[in-house]
DNA sequence: CAAACGGTTGCAACCATTTGCCGTAGCGTC
DNA sequence: GACGCTACGGCAAATGGTTGCAACCGTTTG
């Protein structure tokens, strides 16, 4: 009768376990997070009670005098993009292998609500992963200044990062188009505010002139579905047989409306998608697209966010990270058209 | 000069704001967070102040009192389930607009998991939206009655919860199949542990009875792409003409075996899915399935776990809503194959 | 014999905020 | 002019841990 006390509602502190087990709030603390300080009988005793009366730490409290929360934020544009569906479950599972939570947060493509809302809620987490951030390079590279910060898919001095390398599978993308005939390839261009759709642009660019190929830049997109209707349109008033898109949304979105307007795919049309997402591989036809290591990505991330939170690092060795990428062909690409219905329009 | 102190590392506290204001402490923190027991005067003018100085509340301090932690735990089973990022970008949105910030948690299928991270995360979060519990009647009720919970797709007494009524929707699945001419279907089913599957197998029988067709049941399949071909098999084996799948998942899966095996879908065989995730419109063909409102279940279990935390209720009002499906009809369900195949094999 | 020593434990301050309680001033009412 | 009420603001306790410092203890050493 004396187990089931009638203070049953309340949760079982540290001061609970102590007592139990006749030793000082402070040992009982030492005991249970930072052995060594303590006999190894005393501590074994006390975490059995600890055990036994179901004890688990208040995070608030704990979080208060340690400054440690033991979250870690992860802030993606919009939750709805399947690419980030990766980060998150690559973030998820490497930070709870590590003991660690998660807070999500969605910054809306907005840079704005992005500084906010880290702001706001800087006391509820150890660190962040920015999955695509919006800041400005000063403004991010302040921030990495004053809180344990890895960026994914973004190199700013000053901050840890982990890079994709998908500029470097444009290339490849570009001279397996190159070899199957194209000589005119277009760029359907994200949001102008993307970092990486720069570097992206840039790339197929270099890789364009290397192989003495017209280039073209379309857009800027949303990096929606919904905005691939507008982008094949686009991009059938052009003379380009192929184009590159800058994310897989939006090619499947071009895929849709291609075959809603009656072009076949990759007869007369070509398309290459970036990041190789969920249904990349099963949409209609299936993508030829850059495979990213999405949820290595996030995995990585973590790690490199976790050792910047080692007691022993000063936050300086802040590292990057190139992850590589590959093109993977499936059926959205094909030969170049011959000229002959071009020849046929023009007897 | 004496603005930017010396002391410009540690965050701005609710001290510092009170002592530049001239007020003590405990004004400042009614000002901010208990409006109207302060003049709106120096209310106006602390937060001003607050505003000025960069002030935001160090939310473990500020949950460590009051027990308001501002975050809620989203539980889901897998983060790589299409269906979850429905919810999670409810939920997202919904605890957003009210200022809450969301701890996302995979249980990775195992209740075991589930209720060790309830409770060891117990203090990290005001309440908890569990979008695919695997805990038993008798433990989820137990832990509503000490936390407020909503369940997503789980009814049990006790515990309020946001009802997908796909069990509804598998009726007119099954009269949609019996239109076409199919008078053998089977059910591919999911987990036994899932508890919306055997609601779905219950209506599929009782439909099937209706119509007076024949019914099957396959499996279990794990609720992923990757068990789409054991279950196509599987369909095969049976006389079943059309099948109706657990999930989208399975049923794209399924897609892709037989269309591998050489299968013509809907010409021999007509499939229908549950849930209408991200894909199954353009997924080849395009699956027939039972829309779920998805992200609306998301933002309405936010709705109802905020309202239980509202000061004004004892958590005793458990509310259960509905939420109703419909059938959406695209490529991948058609005509029952005529006998004339048969008729050749057997002469 | 006293001092030094290392290992172990306790005391108490501290973290930033909330909140119950009390003092006080200003006001209206009789 | 006294009384009581109300609105406002301050004091201090409390929240549940962590951690610097000191005390203690049995042993070793000069």
């Amino acid at each position: 009768m004396s187990e089931a006390g009638d203070d049953a509602r309340r949760a079982v502190t540290l001061a609970d376990v102590a007592s139990k087990a006749g030793v000082a709030i402070s040992t009982a603390s030492r005991a249970l997070s930072n052995p060594g300080r303590v006999n190894a009988a005393t501590r074994e005793r006390i975490a059995r009670i600890a055990a036994e009366l179901g004890y688990s730490p208040n995070s608030p409290a704990r979080a208060l005098t340690s400054g440690r929360t033991g979250a870690i934020a992860v802030l993606v544009s919009d939750v709805t993009n399947p690419f980030y569906f990766g980060i998150i479950k690559g973030t998820q599972r490497q930070l709870k292998a590590s003991g660690y939570s998660q807070l999500l947060i969605d910054t809306e493509e907005s840079d704005q609500n992005e500084d906010d809302l880290l702001h706001r809620l800087r006391s509820s987490f150890d660190g962040a992963v920015l999955a695509a951030s919006r800041l400005s390079d000063r403004t991010l590279a302040e921030l990495a200044s004053q809180l344990p910060i890895v960026a994914v898919n973004r190199q700013t001095r000053g901050v840890s990062t982990v890079f994709i390398d998908t500029p470097k599978g444009i290339e490849q993308a570009v001279e397996h188009l190159v070899s199957l005939g194209h000589r005119d390839i277009a760029y359907v261009s994200g949001p102008e505010t993307s970092w990486p759709n720069e570097g992206r642009w840039r790339r197929f660019v270099k890789a364009g002139k290397q192989h003495a190929v017209t280039t073209r830049r379309l857009g800027p997109f949303s990096p929606l579905r919904s905005a691939g209707a507008a982008a094949a349109d686009a991009l059938l008033n052009t003379g380009a047989t192929a184009a590159i898109a800058f994310n897989d949304l939006l090619a499947i979105g071009m895929l849709q409306h291609l075959a809603a307007r009656g072009i076949r795919v990759p007869g007369e049309m070509s398309i290459v998608g970036c990041d190789d997402i969920f249904g990349a591989d099963f949409c209609n036809p299936p993508l030829t697209t850059l495979t990213a290591p999405i949820e290595q990505a996030g995995r990585l991330a973590v790690t490199l966010l976790l050792a910047q939170l080692e007691p022993g690092s000063d936050g300086g060795q802040r590292r990057s990270t190139t992850l590589p990428t590959h093109l993977t062909v499936r059926s959205s690409t094909g030969p170049a058209p011959s000229h002959r219905s071009i020849d046929q329009e023009m007897p």
